[in-house]
DNA sequence: TTTTATTTGGAACATTCGTTCCAATACCTA
DNA sequence: TAGGTATTGGAACGAATGTTCCAAATAAAA
């Protein structure tokens, strides 16, 4: 009996993570949402309650998107060693095809909202200690193999290249250089070797 | 003839920062600005032009403070190595000094403006060169020493240390946790060693 | 003390904000 | 095809936004 919804709430949320993504949750108003979207603000607000609520579904869909990439890339290969590596180009991948320079939502709503609210807070904590684990993980199977030096623990190591990306994704949206953003990535995993 | 201003520009710009560091630039408003400043709202349009005038001088107000901790530390020692050392030392400090999590100005204005507001992203920009340029200068003093390695140039050590310092600001603003940052450091700065 | 230039407080402005509401629409089921 | 339910568009809301304005207050100079 009842209407089906006349669109994809799937790509509601994208587009609403570039629009998050460009003007920050507080430069964003409803209006850009409605216009960028093309549907009502009735249909928003019927499927997401507020405003707020459309933030954080498309906040988590961003964090699952991202994780989804990264587990892609690390199907590339079966070295642990490789898989960082592969995580951290794909990331450069993403920094230089944001031409608008508009950055990592995640980062990007930490910084401006981290200390307002707690919801996006936790929701930051909880995407780097995952990043941290899937990071010490992954050292620690190379360790095993021998790929990846031993003078380092997995967990600090974790620690190192979860912050070495962040820092990657901070100075590449201001400065999106390639040679740079390598040669960074290349010292960040320097610390494996030997 | 003229009646002198009633309050401390410097003051003023300060208790600005603070609150463009906590809630962001969109979500300050000039009431916020008026009630934290304590003065009235002529005063600041009188003074500043208008917010985001007022904004971008506080911005480059906290530029100027956080070089003058930087030159503060440095002045510590004439060991180049431990001048970067240091400078990473008093970071960790500052986060775990800020007990509301506000963050850096500088890092969260960059994310939420930087697509947007190109005043803002050329600071940005100018901002991390400097500092690419501060820490690549110290590399290559410490490598004439012989403190530094000279496995990697001057200038992909100064890349990667400002890049690192952002992870760690970003790291430490959601989870300001001392043994963490500390671990960081020092994989960040293994690169300069041996 | 008087004059004068400047700052100051607070009211007022138009605009934009997020949100609500309701009538009209459109789809699915029977 | 007819009925009923959920969706949809758009008007409307009060609150908050950044900004302007002017009269009153004030400190320095004459």
């Amino acid at each position: 009996m009842p209407k089906k919804k006349q669109f994809n709430e799937t790509e509601v949320l994208m587009k609403a993570k570039e629009l998050f993504s460009e003007k920050g949750y507080n430069g964003t108003s409803m209006d850009d949402l409605v216009q960028a979207t093309g549907l009502s603000r009735s249909s928003i607000y019927d499927t997401f309650g507020d405003k707020h609520g459309l933030f954080l579904k498309s906040l988590n869909h961003y964090r699952g998107s991202q994780q989804g990439d990264l587990e892609k890339q690390c199907a590339r290969t079966d070295s642990p060693k490789k898989k960082i590596r592969y995580i951290f180009d794909y990331t450069i991948k993403d920094i230089l095809a944001d031409k608008e320079c508009k950055g990592c939502l995640m980062i990007n709503v930490t910084m401006e909202l981290g200390a307002v609210d707690k919801e996006v807070a936790a929701v930051a904590v909880s995407n780097m200690e995952e990043m941290e684990q899937v990071f010490s993980s992954l050292v620690k199977e190379g360790q095993a193999k021998g790929e990846i030096s031993k003078k380092f623990t997995p967990k600090a190591l974790g620690r190192h290249l979860y912050s070495s990306l962040m820092g990657l994704r901070v100075t590449g949206t201001s400065r999106p250089d390639a040679d740079a953003l390598r040669e960074i990535t290349k010292l960040a995993l320097s610390v494996l070797d030997e």
